[in-house]
DNA sequence: AAATTAAGATTACAAGTGTAATCTTAATTT
DNA sequence: AAATTAAGATTACACTTGTAATCTTAATTT
């Protein structure tokens, strides 16, 4: 998979599709329209109109099938949400995750099974790095 | 300081703002174009516009000072940054912070202070949760 | 082969955004 | 008091975004 530049940033109604075609592809328009119709109230249209901009931003490409078209993504789900938090964590908290953290477990955010992660985490962290 | 209903999303160029009046306020127009002069290339007609908006969207409000005002926050920065990292959070990881941290271990991109940090934290939340 | 359908392409259109320039007018200076 | 300045208000303007409706045309059905 081509972790391709992506032009213009993805939008957050962009971004919705985008994950939803994540969750399982190739898929067609329709599929897609399906998927999102379990939480989203949005005019097939609307969807389509955001597939073609999220292949004009390069985010996406298809196949040509038939009369429709089979989708894909151009860039992996981890790839463009390490990039979103890691823009996120420099915006608003000069870069340190340490921070977010806090802020988490400050408004009771933070559950037994996320503090289990960390520190499991942590562990690996500590073996890797010393 | 009241945490007053922000009525629409501010956008990023408006955070910019937002964040150098945080630094230090109250703080005259001038004072934030100052501040902002150091990083961004807006030019001082821009930095106003935005001051306006922020103004409009009940983000930030000003008092009346000889010619010019003086401008203050509506909104803590803890609470907005307290917002956005939760909606990120949301949006991208199912609202489980601990895969966010974790993608972040796994691009090299936290310190050994991070960690210390959480640990420090984690110790903490367990004495507060038990 | 003609008619119909359905998929994507194109167009629409108001509101929001980035990025200022111009307008008004109250302060300040001469 | 008149002139000048400078601060915010208003206007500008192209591009993006949310949210579709209409247009084209290749597939499919009669």
């Amino acid at each position: 998979m081509l972790t391709d530049t992506i032009k213009t940033d993805i939008t957050k109604t962009e971004f919705e599709v985008l994950d939803a075609l994540w969750e399982q592809y190739p898929a067609s328009a329709n599929e897609i329209i399906q998927r999102l119709s379990q939480n989203k109230p949005w005019h097939e249209k609307t969807v389509k109109t955001l597939l073609s901009r999220l292949v004009k931003k390069h985010a996406i490409d298809f196949d040509k099938q038939q009369r429709s078209y089979l989708y894909f993504p151009l860039v992996e789900r981890s790839t463009y949400i390490q990039k979103e938090s890691k823009s996120l964590v420099s915006r608003l908290f000069g870069g340190k995750v340490a921070p977010l953290v806090a802020g988490f477990a400050n408004s009771d955010s933070l559950s037994k099974e996320d503090v289990e992660a960390l520190k499991s985490l942590i562990k690996k962290w500590e073996q890797d790095n010393d």
